[in-house]
DNA sequence: CGCGAGGATGCAATCGTATTCATCCCGTAT
DNA sequence: ATACGGGATGAATACGATTGCATCCTCGCG
């Protein structure tokens, strides 16, 4: 009735109130079968009366825990301006919601190649495990993942599954995935297929991509022209321009597979701009199937990663991880969505 | 030389191997003056020979802080399975930039209406402070603000600035930016310019938009009609339907302005999918220049919110609050965007 | 040669919770 | 009636850093 105010409510305010021990306070709002019932209900609701919460740099302190995971985007772009990868960023959603299903918050962080990320958020007690996006460059990060394992810290990659590789992994078979977007362009009577994007070893997911797409090609009979493969890193205006020097080089292609959505959004838009029809004249797919694929125009047929899967394995792996249960590196399954950009839907397509 | 290691070091194991206290420590990992140099160096380089790091929570308990902010976004989607609005997602990345400049944390929390977030993360010590994200509907937040601010939590909303209200605000000037997307339209001509979007009191920001729109309209001596207007919330699909709406109406109109981006698209969708032109037959402006605005087909004339400028003023307010200097609520400028959308480029527009 | 000032460091008391171990109480079996 | 067992609670301590205060040393000056 008579609401109690009080500034900073302690556990062990609420054990006075409540004419117990602190150490019954702790146990009861722990929920601890060790307090009888009814004492256990009183002090919760004199907790709740007070708006007391568990200090967690106390209860931190003490466990050795912080019911925290560290989420740590490569900022590619390194710099203040640009935005940060979309794809990542809707994952973030799925992987916060799926962490606090399990108790636990989520830190987030944008690190540059510089930073000494390495140690300092799981050594510092900040977070319990690190989840890493952005991190598919092995060979880059080989020696800060060397370190993070020889640190002892807990994390898992969203990336290529390779074997002998430390740490684990959650994937998407990006060659099964590049194998049926290639696929599904040969199915439509396409054969010369532009492939767009970079497939260096630094990039191994998009080297998968394009592997997949060379032995769809060799499936079907079709030889390929190394003319049609351009390097394009992951931004709309690299797509376009990708699209641009295709052209000037006077390629004649009926299709192009762009390692990426946002990649594909700039080549339909060099596309369009040079008066070619999409998907009339080129069909085009991409890769990922972000918010945005759907909304474009020509809607864009796309080889889709099941984000909230994906979000969930990462949490699923890393709280295996914390708490101490085996768990082992994973390869989700791509599909293929095919929307408009392809030309496979609604008749549209030559006839 | 040797490597000295150590699985989880304390600032006391590196007083030992200083040969100094625990206290000279911990002073001199803060950079305190009170340390000599020399000693403060030596501190230093076995603090990170041994790969040290304080201890946070430890840190946290004695001082009472934690040097994080928690970024809440409501959830407005409520269900595990839709998108975040990519509005606040984008700014995310800002906000994480400029709080790690500052040396804070983010923690991020989706926020459903039925959570208790209202004092749980200040009163937790998880975070010293709060961005809200999505709350701009104060009518429906207003009891959750009030208990914020009784319970003396420091927090910083994105949304419309409005006196006499609990906190403090970072927004942008809804009401100047719907005038200037509908001045701008009217300058190229355009009479009949339909309005896409949510006005009820529970949108403030929108209906702020609505305002300006009218406002133009007023000026230019156009008379609005009520028969233009079509309620729509914040999604593409919905864009696409209130589009279908005004042509099963048979409405005739010229221009669309959505409340934003994300309508506009679905909004131009429906327009090229009935065969209607966009610009030449109809002109469409956004609001937001969220990142694929500039990347769609036609590009998206629109009306820009400088988020990066926004996430630092937020940041900027939030851990003013928190060193306990003054903070005032500011209202930021937007800026119209001119792209292919509209018809004011190329000069592509009916001659 | 003594004394005071001030720079450098150490001592020890917190911060709020979780948990081990001891204690107490009560019912039941002998 | 007594001893015993187990359920419920309390006392005490540890977690690792920060910080006010005491201490000590050195140097300059009278």
């Amino acid at each position: 009735m008579g609401s109690l105010k009080m500034a900073n409510p302690t556990s062990r305010d609420i054990a006075e109130i409540a004419g117990v021990s602190q150490a019954t306070v702790s146990r009861a709002l722990r929920n601890s079968p060790l307090v009888r019932k009814e004492t256990r209900d009183r002090i919760q609701e004199i907790a709740k009366e007070l708006n007391y919460f568990v200090n967690r740099n106390a209860a931190g302190l003490r466990t050795h825990q912080s019911n925290t995971i560290a989420l740590l985007l490569f900022d590619e772009t390194g710099g203040a301006d640009a935005q940060i990868n979309p794809f990542f960023l809707s994952m973030l959603g799925y992987i916060s919601r799926a962490a606090a299903r399990r108790g636990y918050d989520v830190l987030i962080s944008l690190q540059q190649l510089s930073d000494d990320w390495h140690v300092e958020y799981q050594a510092s007690h900040r977070a319990d495990g690190l989840i890493l996006l952005g991190y598919g460059n092995y060979v880059t990060y080989r020696e800060k993942l060397a370190a993070l394992s020889a640190a002892n810290t807990r994390y898992v990659i969203w990336g290529p599954v390779i074997k002998d590789h430390p740490g684990h992994t959650i994937g998407c078979d990006n060659e099964n995935g590049g194998f049926q977007a290639a696929r599904h362009l040969l199915s439509l009577g396409r054969k010369r297929i532009a492939f767009l994007g970079q497939t260096s070893p630094r990039s191994p997911e998009f080297s998968a991509r394009y592997a997949g797409y060379m032995q769809a090609l060799l499936a079907a009979n079709v030889h390929p022209d190394p003319g049609l493969k351009v390097d394009a890193d992951n931004l709309e205006e690299l797509g376009y321009q990708a699209v641009e020097q295709l052209l000037a080089a006077g390629e004649s292609f009926d299709a192009v597979f762009a390692v990426t959505d946002v990649i594909a959004i700039g080549a339909v838009r060099a596309l369009l701009n040079a008066g070619i029809r999409v998907p009339e004249d080129v069909s085009v797919v991409g890769f990922d199937d972000m918010p945005l694929a759907a909304h474009v125009t020509p809607a864009l047929t796309t080889v889709r990663q099941d984000i909230r899967l994906a979000a969930d394995g990462l949490v699923d792996a890393i709280v295996g991880l914390i708490e101490e249960r085996p768990v082992e590196s994973t390869l989700m399954a791509p599909k293929l969505v095919v929307r408009e950009s392809c030309g496979a839907k609604k008749g549209v397509r030559h006839k």
